[in-house]
DNA sequence: CTCCTTGATGCAAACGATTGCAGCCGATCG
DNA sequence: CGATCGGCTGCAATCGTTTGCATCAAGGAG
């Protein structure tokens, strides 16, 4: 808790004017080598550390990159936040992080006030409305959008027309004909993709598709159970693993067996998507990647570029115990 | 992507100064309720936004807090951020994160950057050596700790001796008198807060105790399978849940019958340990409260005050099926 | 010996905001 | 009618750093 060094105090200690002791520093070629020695040295000893607001506030752009995620507690976006930290720190920037908890407004006040300290937004599966992001779009400062599509933006997300195919996929090569959907947030652009690519693709291989709204957590998968256990549906897949998780959890408090009475499979393989009983057959995705490819649209648009074209990341289907041959005769039971 | 506004830009639209602009709106009497009624309205038309970095600069302080946290991805970490995030943001701060990756240096690094750009420092569950910390405590900021105990800084923390008892009087009256401690990272204060409580519990309850080497995620206790097994505990206290969830994963898939032949509980409660099979008996804390209390003890410190005591928290037993009776004969049984 | 060049250094302006202080103007009081 | 007072407003300094430009000393060339 020492009184903080300025520039003026090591020019002072080191004999010298603050402009030599900057250009010292920062390695300007007009100075000559043995005072650069000797700036340093007294620095060093007095413990300088320049003040990085001062700094920027002169050289003019904010290194700071501002991030909006719907919840910090959900693994994906953990993970997506680790690329980008990584990515953006290697580039000299930092990140600030914002957690929405999936509520549009919130998100809009958030991005309202990350802007005020950035020099770029990342909006993580935002939630915003059409005229939200309009608005966010409108910010003196670029914009890259991790699942979901704009325009006038940088786009970088998961392929949902390769996930769903290789889900409906592997089910039909099960045997299954009847799948249901359990639906994510209503705001999620993600998930109205996961529908719409799903629907196409289980018209295109001929297999019946229901879906009912669900939610992004544990809680939304098992409350889903029921409804679930009464729909005709071989195969179910979840908006996300947790959602499957949760649905897992209640099908075994229900005595109904996994995969024997019914398949589940899911989006994203989060780690612990390996460790639920059964296992969970899920779609692996390279959430780091997104975050550094976010990162990548953003240098060349700060560059000067303009914006590339979408990046699409491919998921790539794990096979678990989760799913297996589609049951024989209509289900038995009440509830 | 508009050009900046600057205050001069609406001080010439509003045919007034600079000054009479900032006063006007940042609430001063001195100025006639017309002017600023004008003033807020020109720069509303303009769509004015105080640059943050020009107002922190000359106001002086930070108004940051750097975060560190070993692993974001950790559902624990994730919540004491939120409830950091929550009570930082509504006193006017926001938050810098680091992940340190489980990794002093890299977490040393972090500290050191961190310091650059904040006013305040909190370290959650560092993994910094002794001497790290020293270091750490010498920049001229106030640093608070989560969940590692520090002189000159303040703390917050579970309480460990509550929490030991806790589980180790729950599986007593169980029957069990013989129990394994799967510890966590090398570097975790936690880990051997954990450990110390129990020993020390554990002798004034009769209770034998073991220790083995684990780790922070799924994986480590999933590898910690086959040392449980040989042990001759008939109940296992994990690091966390995450060590937990493996261990119980490695359990059904070598066919032990959980909590028939073997108990496991665990610490932290984070929301997947309902729903892993069977359900994860272990403690519920109230991380973000953890996150609430660290920006308290900062506020006290920025006030002038010197450091509170210590800020403890209770946990909770949440006792689920993963629990149960001990088995009466030693298990036979190989690999 | 003087002038000019060159390389090293310092002076001072600038970034965008806040704020102490001086100045201005109208009103009030003697 | 002039002095004073008080309420508004603007000028200018300031925060810590960077950087264009002036300056200065030394050395070489004429």
């Amino acid at each position: 808790m020492a009184e903080r060094i300025r520039l003026i105090d090591v020019a002072r200690a080191a004999g010298t004017s603050v402009s030599t002791v900057s250009r010292a520093l920062n390695g300007s070629d007009l100075i000559s080598p043995e005072v650069v020695a000797h700036v340093r040295d007294v620095a060093g000893k007095l413990g300088y550390r320049a003040d990085k607001r001062a700094q920027e506030f002169k050289l003019g752009r904010p290194l700071t990159v501002g991030v909006t995620v719907p919840d910090l507690a959900n693994p994906f976006f953990s993970e997506v936040l680790k690329g980008l930290n990584a990515a953006a720190r290697a580039g000299g920037y930092r990140l600030l992080i914002g957690e929405s908890s999936e509520d549009p407004a919130e998100e809009l006040r958030l991005v309202d006030e990350l802007v005020d300290y950035s020099g770029a937004l990342v909006l993580c599966s935002s939630r915003l409305t059409r005229a939200g992001l309009e608005k966010a779009l409108a910010q003196p400062v670029p914009v890259v959008c991790i699942n979901r599509n704009v325009k006038n933006a940088g786009v970088v997300a998961i392929d949902y027309r390769v996930a769903s195919r290789l889900l409906l996929e592997h089910l039909t090569e099960l045997g299954h004909r009847r799948v249901l959907y359990v639906g994510g947030p209503p705001a999620s652009w993600s998930d109205g993709e996961r529908r719409r690519t799903l629907r196409r693709t289980a018209r295109a291989m001929d297999v019946t598709l229901d879906e009912v709204d669900g939610g992004w957590s544990g809680n939304h998968g098992y409350d889903a159970g029921p409804t679930v256990l009464h729909s005709r549906a071989t195969a179910v897949i979840t908006f996300n693993d947790l959602v499957g998780i949760g649905l897992l959890s209640w099908m075994y408090d229900n005595g109904v067996e996994v995969p024997a009475e019914l398949s589940v499979a899911s989006y994203d393989d989060i780690p612990i998507a390996a460790y639920s009983r059964p296992p969970l057959t899920s779609l692996r995705n390279e959430r780091a990647k997104l975050g550094e490819l976010a990162w990548e649209q953003l240098t060349k648009r700060l560059g000067g570029a303009d914006w590339p074209a979408p990046d699409l990341l491919s998921p790539e289907l794990v096979a678990r115990a989760s799913t297996g041959p589609a049951r024989r005769r209509a289900r038995i039971r009440t509830t």
